[in-house]
DNA sequence: ATAGGCGCCTGCTGGC
DNA sequence: TGCCAGCAGGCGCCTA
């Protein structure tokens, strides 16, 4: 579910509430299974341990504790990473509960369809490796320009894809990649390697735009997602595309169309965001037989 | 080697 | 009113 632009809102959110927090003890509530699994060893390591800084990767959260250690935190789809007063009543899909040494208050992470996880990492190399392995890209707000037209260069790939794979760029989902296409003017069907460079920078900052302003908004909210404080987010009043389907485009008034690209929609307006044309899928067949 | 499809989960909505 | 298919902000594994 959370985009960048939410696990960022999360971030800020969680940093005057967790920052120089000790973990007095750590429960799992759950016995259903994340999407990594969860060490049963790890609650003993983080008990007594300081949280000294929380940073962001791509869609990640990170907490640096004391003991240079490390949690990494994915929230898939669904989840939540929020810190309430003890005395809230447990919500359903409770999976791991952090208590603090304010005495009143706790960590909890919540997930409804579990596709997220929570996972220890015993150091700085580890955690390096963590995201070299997965190959996770550059952040948007650090794009080579030169760097990012090669990438985009060097795919047959519709562009709408490439947005999504996190090796690419990371951070970047369903909603802001229909959002910064439709920004930038490019129907997601065009492909990669048929970007111009103008078009290719012209999406560089579109990404960027868009993610700028849903973390002014706090993110989106459409279902599930809250801020690390509880508190939802405003971007969803903002869509111009993502899930307005047949609803007037904002530039032009035509109904905004709907496609399924490898088992997911995507959003677009059909005039302001002309269809690939098969000329540039012809001229591209040459060039590869050249 | 790359890219698409499917599975993982639960909950909600819309159409019949 | 009730049921059920389809869909949802993500990702990783399998196959072609």
């Amino acid at each position: 579910m959370p985009e960048l632009p939410e696990v960022e809102t999360i971030v800020r959110d969680l940093r005057p509430l967790l920052v120089g927090r000790r973990f007095v003890s750590v429960r799992q509530a759950s016995k259903h299974r994340l999407r990594r699994a969860w060490d049963k060893a790890w609650p003993a390591l983080l008990a007594g341990r300081t949280v000294e800084a929380i940073s962001r990767r791509g869609k990640w959260i990170v907490l640096h504790l004391d003991d240079g250690s490390f949690l990494v935190v994915h929230l898939g789809m669904t989840g939540q990473f929020t810190v309430v007063a003890s005395s809230t009543p447990p919500p359903d899909h409770l999976h791991l509960v952090f208590n603090l040494d304010d005495g009143v208050h706790q960590l909890r992470f919540r997930d409804i369809r579990r596709f997220g996880s929570v996972t220890r990492l015993t150091g700085q190399a580890e955690l390096e490796e963590f995201f070299a392995a997965s190959g996770l890209g550059p952040e948007p707000f650090d794009l080579n320009a030169k760097a990012w037209r090669q990438s985009l260069a060097g795919t047959t790939r519709p562009i709408k894809s490439v947005l999504l794979d996190q090796c690419v760029v990371a951070g970047v989902g369903n909603i802001y990649a229909d959002e910064a296409l439709f920004v930038a003017v490019l129907h997601p069907l065009r492909r990669g390697c048929d970007l111009t460079p103008a078009e290719a920078d012209r999406l560089r900052k579109a990404i960027v735009k868009v993610l700028t302003t849903a973390i002014e908004k706090r993110g989106s909210s459409i279902r599930n997602y809250i801020g690390g404080s509880g508190l939802a987010g405003g971007y969803q009043e903002e869509f111009r595309v993502y899930s307005r389907k047949g609803q007037p485009c904002p530039r032009c008034g035509t109904p905004i169309a709907h496609l399924r690209l490898s088992g997911r929609s995507a959003h677009y307006c059909p005039k302001c965001q002309p269809k690939p044309r098969a000329r540039t899928r012809i001229s591209k067949a040459r060039h590869e037989k050249e």
